[in-house]
DNA sequence: AGGCAGGCTTTTA
DNA sequence: TAAAAGCCTGCC
């Protein structure tokens, strides 16, 4: 099928924004993009028709029942944009012009805990690998509409069945451990992830930083990735450096409430390709 | 109590 | 060799 999209929506911004891990480029504006069970093929459409139409191999029912919520299109970027003051925000609004395109998609909380688990002290194309590992071991294989081949990622228990050198052979390290607690807490119901999209942000942050190996910033991030907390503010070391040197008087988060998560995403992507 | 140093697997530049 | 979307443990 073919979808117009209007608002800000930008694939290789997404792609490169560090949310998501398993979207792959596959040619000039097309990404193969993995997500729980299920595969998208995309791509941008050149074919001066007009602006922002992408081609999808997926059918209205999948689109309207799943893709259209995961890509967060009832929400309305440029209207979160232009709440900022260029002139009372120079810094993030330069962010908001060079990074325009970025959206928080709705993501699984499950593969966003286990994805950041393995985010730790690793930088993105590590983290892309052991991920991918990590669905081979437990992932169920699938194919998509094109007949390729693709792995799911894997439910909780099929992780918790996972013995250590499964776990260690994706490259996982002393993650492998906080990987498999993580499986165990949610088959065993110590947490319920799903109950947390509903739980104020402070609950939500607590149950998750209650996990081992799990601190304020991997629960931030599935907070903001996955359970679409957009208030939520992931502090890694870029956006230390990036409070410290521009906002030193302090950063105006009742300001930006409810989407400080959102404003996050354009400052650390920003100062990140600035760098 | 709360803050801080050191260690941790592996990959990448 | 240092740094990478950090966290845990032990020590003070």
């Amino acid at each position: 099928m073919i979808v117009s999209i209007t608002d800000d929506f930008d694939p290789g911004r997404i792609a490169d924004s560090g949310q998501c891990f398993r979207w792959n480029k596959t040619g000039n504006g097309s990404y193969r993009i993995l997500a729980g069970k299920r595969c998208l093929n995309l791509t941008a459409l050149e074919d001066g028709v007009e602006e922002g139409r992408y081609g999808l191999d997926c059918g209205e029912a999948e689109f309207a029942g799943f893709w259209r919520d995961y890509f967060d299109l009832q929400e309305d970027y440029q209207g979160i944009r232009e709440r900022i003051d260029p002139a009372r925000d120079p810094f993030l609004h330069e962010a908001m012009e060079h990074e325009k395109g970025i959206r928080i998609l709705r993501q699984d909380p499950w593969e966003m805990l286990v994805t950041f688990i393995i985010s730790q002290n690793r930088n993105i194309p590590a983290i892309c690998r052991s991920v991918e590992l990590l669905a081979e071991r437990g992932g169920e294989r699938m194919r998509d509409a094109m007949g390729q081949e693709y792995y799911a990622f894997p439910e909780p228990e099929a992780v918790a069945a996972l013995s250590e050198a499964d776990l260690l052979s994706c490259k996982l390290g002393y993650r492998a451990r906080y990987v498999h607690a993580a499986a165990e807490a949610v088959l065993c119901g110590e947490i319920d992830l799903y109950a947390l999209k509903n739980a104020d942000e402070a609950a939500a942050l607590s149950a998750l930083t209650a996990l081992t190996g799990v601190g304020p910033k991997v629960a931030n991030c599935v907070s903001l990735f996955g359970l679409h907390h957009t208030d939520a503010f992931p502090i890694d070391v870029w956006m230390k450096r990036i409070l410290s040197e521009q906002y030193p008087d302090g950063y105006p988060y009742e300001r930006y409430s409810p989407y400080n998560g959102v404003y996050q995403q354009y400052m650390f992507a920003w100062y990140r390709h600035r760098s």
